[in-house]
RNA sequence: GCACAGGUGGGUGAGUGGUUAAAGCCGACAGACUGUAAAUCUGUUCCUCCUAGCGAGGUACGGAGGUUCGAAUCCUCCCCUGUGCACCA
């Protein structure tokens, strides 16, 4: 019979960094019960699977998953392959395209290889609610809507504001607190987690496991993290999300960007400083360095000890001293989709180019080809702010014409440092 | 189904027949300044082409047609969203 740590002790653990608990007496209930018969809690956290890309927001709540896992109990991880048919409503309401059953397997690989940089794979499990919403028949269906009522739903914020909006809510997007509240019946979840915006969600399940004659579960949830803009909540399509998967010197670069206040609540959500050590260093350290810290221990979770330490150094190279890191991405371009004539009009000489008038290739051209511009226009429009710096590496800085939209380039395969602000690429043009 | 109100660039939101790629704001990008940032100031913000110019073309205001020398702006049809009615039948 397993054994677990005193209840307070528990609960301390797992209060930190949670925003709410609901309800805080209940927890402690299951808790004493769970100690004294020696069966784990169930804790359920469901995921959508439409979008298998973790960022630093998503790992927020599966750090506290982790702390339940800490303390022995059973840790489930839900994969909503049938809820992600519906989309979760967002206010912006795009519908989803229905998930095929590839991609939802496919999304299910990713999903757990990165899970599993947080959560212990041997003491996960992992679970689909198509396991049960799939051999839910149209007779369970109604039973199920039987059991909630629509001014319930409406309580909801977010179909509150659209319905008083005259916004558009589609009826599956009504069903979604529903599906996700059955998941915690089936699973018989004692404690579900998930950040403040699913609350409503969250406490769905609650009143649904009332209503098939269970006991009620905890609920959880945990702040949701705001992006590198700091206003908004970190997500990929808002473009201001630091993936799980990004190298090291562009995690590092992007956590150091974020504003001396945000640095403070990056550090109570995503690292395990404990709060008393958070507070000394707001008043002793210079922020400049406890963003450094914070930069490295987080890139360290995910990428070891020693690629954070690279990265640091390598950020101090590009940002601080505005030299060159040792590893900048490199991209082969094709010469003949940077040339400013027809190939068939360059004559060579070995590997030297002989182009007559025209000497050298597009510098627009090839700030497309390495995704540092958008467009053609907007590269154009770049050299002309005279935003573009171009070097043959390492340290030539190659003057340019404010205008300049041809480089000399006589010799190839040509080894070209673009920079564009603090961002840069390495061109290698080839034949 | 009928009636009414809407659908504008990444987001808001002006514009109601003609100096217009479409005000302002936000965001984004770049420059200056800094401790990386933030704040502030400045510039830029549809695409293509080149001779790179305050150059030339092309797309763009839900969709398709039409009226007009000229339409985001007027007309017709369609699509989408919301609201009201559809009670006694």
């Amino acid at each position: 019979m397993p054994t677990f740590a005193p209840v307070d002790e528990q609960l301390t653990y797992l209060k930190k960094g949670a925003a709410e608990i609901i309800r805080e007496a209940d927890l402690r209930a299951k808790l004493e019960k769970s100690r004294a018969t020696g069966k784990p809690l169930r804790v359920k956290l469901g995921m959508d699977p439409t979008a298998p890309d973790l960022h630093l927001g998503h790992t927020v709540v599966l750090r506290k998953l982790k702390h339940f896992q800490d303390l022995g109990h059973t840790v489930i991880f839900l994969i909503g392959d049938f809820t992600g048919m519906i989309g979760d409503p967002t206010g912006r309401s795009a519908t989803r395209p229905p998930l095929t059953r590839e991609q939802v397997e496919q999304n299910a690989e990713t999903y757990k290889a990165q899970v599993f940089k947080i959560l212990d794979p041997q003491k996960t499990v992992i679970d689909f609610n198509r396991r049960w919403m799939g051999a839910f028949t149209a007779d369970d269906f109604v039973r199920l809507l039987a059991k909630y009522t629509v001014s319930q739903l409406l309580e909801r914020e977010d179909f509150h504001k659209r319905f008083q909006e005259e916004k558009p809510i589609s009826m599956h997007e009504l069903l979604y607190p529903l599906v996700q509240g059955y998941d915690s019946v089936a699973l018989e979840a004692d404690v579900e987690l998930g950040g403040t915006d699913q609350k409503f969600n969250l406490l769905v399940g609650r009143e649904l496991q009332r209503a098939y004659g269970q006991e009620s579960q905890v609920v959880l949830t945990t702040p949701i993290l705001e992006g590198l803009d700091g206003v908004q909540k970190m997500s990929k399509s808002l473009g201001n999300a630091i993936g799980i998967h990004e190298p090291p010197l562009e995690m590092y670069g992007k956590l150091m960007s974020i504003s001396d206040e945000m640095m403070w609540r990056y550090y109570e959500l995503l690292t395990d400083v404990q709060v008393a050590e958070i507070e000394k260093m707001k008043r002793e350290a210079h922020p400049m360095q406890a963003k450094k810290d914070l930069s490295r221990r987080i890139v360290a979770d995910f990428h070891g000890p020693e690629a954070a330490t690279k990265a640091g150094e390598d950020w101090a190279k590009q940002f601080q001293k505005d030299e060159v890191p040792e590893n900048v991405e490199e991209v082969p371009v094709k010469f003949e989709d940077v040339v400013p004539v027809p190939v068939s009009d360059i004559e060579w000489v070995g590997d030297r180019i002989v182009l007559g008038k025209y000497q050298g290739i597009r510098l627009d051209r090839l700030l497309v080809k390495c995704g540092l511009a958008g467009s053609g226009t907007d590269a154009s429009r770049k050299i002309k702010e005279s935003a573009v710096r171009v070097s043959y590496p390492p340290d030539t800085l190659l003057e340019l014409d404010a205008r300049s939209i041809l480089l000399p380039v006589d010799t190839l395969p040509a080894k070209l440092l673009l920079r564009v602000g603090k961002r840069m690429k390495i061109a290698i043009v080839h034949r």
